[in-house]
DNA sequence: GTAAAGACTTGGCAACCAAC
DNA sequence: GTTGGTTGCCAAGTCTTTAC
């Protein structure tokens, strides 16, 4: 059994490692020894709170390196967003530039760079992370996001033929886990999925600005059956309904698999920097939240361990 | 009932990129 | 150079819908 003060040096090795670890720029290398020491920790703590043991300065420095890695999480997501941002405004400079000189042609006649040419897929992921429970958009649905997104485009490069925008949906249920969830915790069926779908927004609250994503419409047409949320009101959802027997692992289990489509649908995996942060941070959300007796104190809500 | 057309799934390929 | 991951795309097969 560690002491309390051996498990504040714990906490602010692990942070300490983390941040090193982003200096170097080989967290890669480190990501499973992060992990390891982030386990240990958080087997510590549970079984202090088991005990009675833990400390109120332990709990409270828990949560100020809770607060100081989130923080580092929200700035390596806005570092994300910039550094995309950058990017675009590059090649359209790039781009007009290409087109204005006398090498327009030539990069006209050059054959299409596949791996480069990322398809201009802001509407339809928007529309699937809107309709996240069920992500099979109609015909007219998706005639009419292409109509949109070759609205705004800037040029030919960046409208979209509808087979492109028939694949993208099938290549983004499969790539996300959206097909292996439905596999894995609904039996294929997707009516099923959808209530789990809604089971999760209940359980996580807030508007679909604030979650960044929905389940979708409660009543969907071309379901093997109407789902009983539509009956019963989807208020009522909650994972336990859906689950009675499942063990809270199983559920969170769930949880996380349901949080990695969300991620994948949001940003390409290529783009997903900082994810084993992420990954690592996520441990902390199967410890039991039994800090109520903090809540007076701000920075206690981002307790990670 | 049946054929045709469309929508979708699955498996796979090629190009690209980054790490080793 | 090799390997593994990601992405866009294709082909074959299955399932569903529609017209006759």
């Amino acid at each position: 059994m560690r002491s309390q003060n051996e498990l504040c040096m714990d906490l602010l090795a692990f942070e300490d490692m983390l941040l090193s670890s982003l200096a170097s720029r080989t967290h890669e290398v480190h990501h499973a020894q992060m992990h390891a020491a982030a386990e240990r920790i958080r087997s510590a703590i549970v079984e202090s709170e088991r005990l009675g043991t833990l400390a109120p300065t332990t709990r409270h420095l828990g949560a100020r390196v809770g607060q100081r890695l989130q923080r580092l999480s929200h700035l390596l997501r806005a570092e994300q967003r910039e550094t995309m941002l950058m990017r675009t405004t590059t090649q359209n400079e790039l781009r007009e530039l290409l087109q204005s000189s006398s090498l327009s042609l030539e990069v006209a006649d050059a054959p299409q760079d596949k791996g480069d040419a990322s398809l201009n897929a802001g509407r339809m992921r928007a529309w699937y992370l809107k309709n996240i429970g069920h992500p099979f958009p109609s015909r007219n649905t998706k005639k009419a996001i292409l109509a949109e997104t070759n609205a705004e485009a800037k040029d030919s490069s960046q409208c979209l033929q509808y087979n492109q925008a028939v694949l993208w949906f099938i290549n983004m249920r499969r790539r996300s886990g959206w097909t292996t969830f439905l596999r894995s915790y609904a039996k294929g069926d997707k009516a099923m999925l959808l209530e789990i779908a809604w089971a999760l927004q209940n359980e996580q609250g807030g508007t679909h600005e604030s979650r960044q994503w929905s389940a979708g419409p409660k009543d969907v047409d071309g379901l093997g059956r109407r789902p009983r949320c539509a009956q019963a009101g989807v208020a009522a959802y909650t994972l336990r309904n859906l689950f009675p027997e499942a063990s809270e692992r199983f559920l969170s289990e769930l949880r996380a698999d349901w949080a990695n489509i969300i991620e994948r649908v949001k940003v390409g995996a290529k783009d997903r920097i900082g994810d084993w942060i992420h990954d690592i941070l996520r441990l902390s959300e199967s410890i039991p939240s039994s800090h109520s007796d903090l809540s007076s104190h701000p920075a206690d809500s981002a307790w990670p361990f």
